[in-house]
DNA sequence: GTCTATAGGACGATAGAC
DNA sequence: GTCTATCGTCCTATAGAC
């Protein structure tokens, strides 16, 4: 019997994250009240409460889900053939975050994440998973390519790693930030500045 | 007479912003509450509401105030003999910013700026701002070494330019959120992974 | 100009009926 | 489980003495 239960459960807590995630890529993640997430929602308080032991735990689940959903594309541009270069690797991460649909969100709770300890934990393992995720690459690539790479290639890639990653802020937050910003021309402009 | 006051008055906008900016730091731009600000400055609530309409006006002067001391980070870093490359721009772009102290304060006024439009125009403003300073540096660049750049110099250098800057939201965010995160070692790997 | 005290409002969370 | 109504708290901004 609480197997029923248990799906309502956690559809209705999926209700409950699509309305908060929209409330927070409207109005910010500390700008959110529970008054907009139930108005959001078309819930109640009461219903709400019974899911979420308060704000917090919310936006929580919210930062879950948007890191959890980029770390999926990240994982999801890697092809298993020929190992990509840091100029098709970061090609193939920052194309991916273009389908992206909560522009703002991400860079909301990068911000929240300097300041609470909880979502700074959350934000930090997707982080590793990642620079784990490259470092394989990145270390497969070099060996592969004798010559082109001083040194070890694990140890050339665990140096690499986080200049490359980088490029997925600075886009996601020029995306968030410039209006005039040109989704097209920054992808186009990656293998002109990468090497690779 | 008006002219010691002036600088008085001066003065302590500047002592405010100073605290504000502390709290900041420390809270977040949206968990900086007025009671904050007024502890840490020492002042009292009248002697702030005598400078600043309220706490929106607060948090405005100090975006203005820490995105400004970026970008002159960004044009002091700029070397009027050889123009510079990519990789090296990159390079005196991150090297400068590591020189700033307030490390979270940055990202917050990103997140502010994608809900607040005041913020938004400011940090728009100072985003221009460097990129017209990479573009000429760069167009320059791309000029003095015919062959390496396809096409014309500045059409190059407009579309490179919002890559190039890319990198600096990467290591800012990186710094902010992962606690073992190597300043020292993600400049290192910078030359490794741009071109020029 | 700056202080203390407080008004006025918003917000998070709970109580109790259904 | 969900609803309506509300309590207590915190926060911004102001009033009035100095």
């Amino acid at each position: 019997m609480p197997k029923v239960s248990a799906a309502y459960k956690a559809a209705r807590r999926d209700e409950i994250i699509d309305a908060a995630l929209r409330c927070v890529q409207r109005d910010g993640y500390r700008g959110t009240s529970m008054a907009a997430v139930i108005a959001e929602s078309g819930l109640s308080a009461g219903a709400i409460y019974g899911h979420f032991a308060g704000k917090q735990e919310i936006l929580v689940a919210v930062a879950e889900r948007v890191l959890a959903g980029r770390q999926a594309d990240l994982e999801a541009a890697r092809v298993d053939g020929q190992p990509l270069s840091p100029a098709a690797l970061v090609s193939a991460l920052v194309g991916g975050m273009r389908l992206e649909k909560a522009t703002r969100v991400i860079p909301q709770v990068w911000a929240e994440a300097a300041v609470d300890p909880e979502i700074a934990e959350i934000a930090g393992r997707i982080f590793l998973r990642v620079h784990r995720l490259l470092r394989t690459e990145l270390a497969a690539w070099a060996a592969a390519e004798p010559g082109r790479v001083d040194g070890d290639p694990g140890a050339w890639a665990d140096l690499v790693v986080p200049a490359v990653i980088a490029a997925v802020p600075g886009f996601l937050v020029q995306r968030a930030i410039l209006p005039q910003f040109d989704e097209d021309a920054f992808i186009a402009a990656l293998p002109l500045v990468y090497r690779g």
